[in-house]
DNA sequence: ATGGGCGTTGCGCATACTGCAACGTGATGG
DNA sequence: CCATCACGTTGCAGTATGCGCAACGCCCAT
């Protein structure tokens, strides 16, 4: 590798700890300030580094945008995709991948069941957001006052007998879920459908989407199905992982 | 400058706009792939590059980590003060800088005024969050939800006629600064004293702070003090621009 | 089978980076 | 008030270092 890019980029952590001028970063980067400042003169260039006035070097708004420009870039469908896929074949169930979208939750992609019992959803289709356990882990991470506003704002249909009948049960059972980590949706819907669903996170730890594999009693048991949350909620972490730009775990490739 | 460096720099932003995979990434530079396989490695050892399955390149989890340490690190006091003495100098006034932080607003900085009639503010000490300008600045810029929410909790002292009665008028106040991008306080705590704030933003356009200038009725009116208005404004928004690390704009240092 | 596209490696050459020493400037203190 | 120091900056000569080339291995599609 580069040794001049390389002690280049020494120094971005090294000021991220806290502004520094030429001296420190020559000395800790272990080269003559002539060198130093040459590095710093092209991360300057480049904006990652910014001057103030008293002449220190600290991180620069570059970085910022940067950052911004690639979380904006970033495609979960994309990511999550063959982990989907993979994760489909390996159990069989439907799968769904969903988002939080102005006070809506959308199904963005799904992988067919292996089954000839299918259930009724569509890409781009609303999610029954009282109910779903997509929606239960999308709201669950929104700011309390959001949540709470939403949830007085909502209908509360009785799609079945177990559907979720109003706002104090909903934010009750979004604490829940919020708590654990993870949703279920058992009957709440359809009465012989069952769902389980994890989050997927970015880098800051928000909840940018959420999956969940849905299975009918008839193929499946609720309890059958619940073993398979483990699983479930490592493809999710999986996909966390690749979404956020970490290096996967060993043994996780999709 | 460097030349290695600026080079793999420049795969920064090329990589923001979306995955690449060596062979753009070496186009784009124009060099030889083993060149920019070279940098691209070195950049991954950094982690401020990841690599997807597929091969392809994308930012890395480190560069994110690298923004929130950078945003972490800054000092909005440290970077205002000079502006705000070099204000106080010009205009005389006293001159606040504000923060909000868990449903209170405090003062962080302070510059005393020139003339002898002094107003009672201590650093640290939360503001009258109901009617100073500094907290009509920050709170006008919460999410709406929690903007309301807070109203709701607050109680509404008449500290003089003039105070902001209720939560209706609050809100509505907040509406107002928060579309005009500036705030007054005119005798709604003190009687005699009156004030004109504006906020500073971050990279994001977050409000992170806000500034006033704070003046007594016997030694400039009110319409004497709204005259100062820009000169807050253009203040605020070179405290904002040296926050967020952009250069400053000419004529313009503190 | 066979070709094309891709990432990867080893290597010789010269470019571009390094460290030195000297200079300018602004602050400190005797 | 000048001396001294600390710090950033510049020009330069030597060479380490990064460069492009060409060849290789691999996978996929034809």
């Amino acid at each position: 590798m580069s040794q001049t890019v390389d002690r280049a980029l020494s120094i971005l952590p090294l000021l991220a700890e806290g502004p520094a001028d030429l001296g420190q970063v020559a000395d800790r980067l272990g080269v003559h300030k002539s060198t130093a400042l040459r590095l710093l003169r092209t991360l300057h260039e480049h904006g990652l580094v910014h001057r103030q006035q008293d002449q220190r070097y600290r991180l620069g708004a570059r970085l910022f945008a940067l950052a911004q420009e690639a979380v904006e870039n970033l495609d979960v469908r994309e990511i999550a995709h063959p982990h989907l896929v993979a994760l489909n074949e390996q159990i069989g169930h439907t799968v769904h991948l969903a988002v939080y979208e102005e006070s809506e939750v959308l199904y963005i992609d799904k992988v067919e069941s292996r089954y000839p019992v299918r259930m009724y959803s569509r890409i781009g289709k609303p999610v029954a957001i009282t109910v779903a356990a997509v929606a239960k882990l999308l709201l669950a991470d929104l700011p309390e006052a959001e949540r709470r506003a939403l949830a007085e704002k909502l209908d509360f249909p009785m799609y079945t007998s177990r559907s979720i009948p109003n706002a104090g049960a909903f934010l009750k059972e979004l604490a829940t879920v919020r708590e654990q980590g993870w949703a279920t949706d058992l009957g709440g819907h359809e009465e012989s459908i069952n769902c389980i669903g994890a989050p997927i996170r970015g880098a800051d730890g928000r909840v940018v989407a959420a999956m969940s594999v849905s299975a009918p009693n008839v193929v499946v048991t609720a309890d059958e199905l619940l073993t398979l949350l483990p699983l479930v909620r490592r493809t999710a972490d999986a996909i966390s992982r690749e979404y956020s730009g970490q290096p996967p775990r060993q043994e996780e490739r999709p």
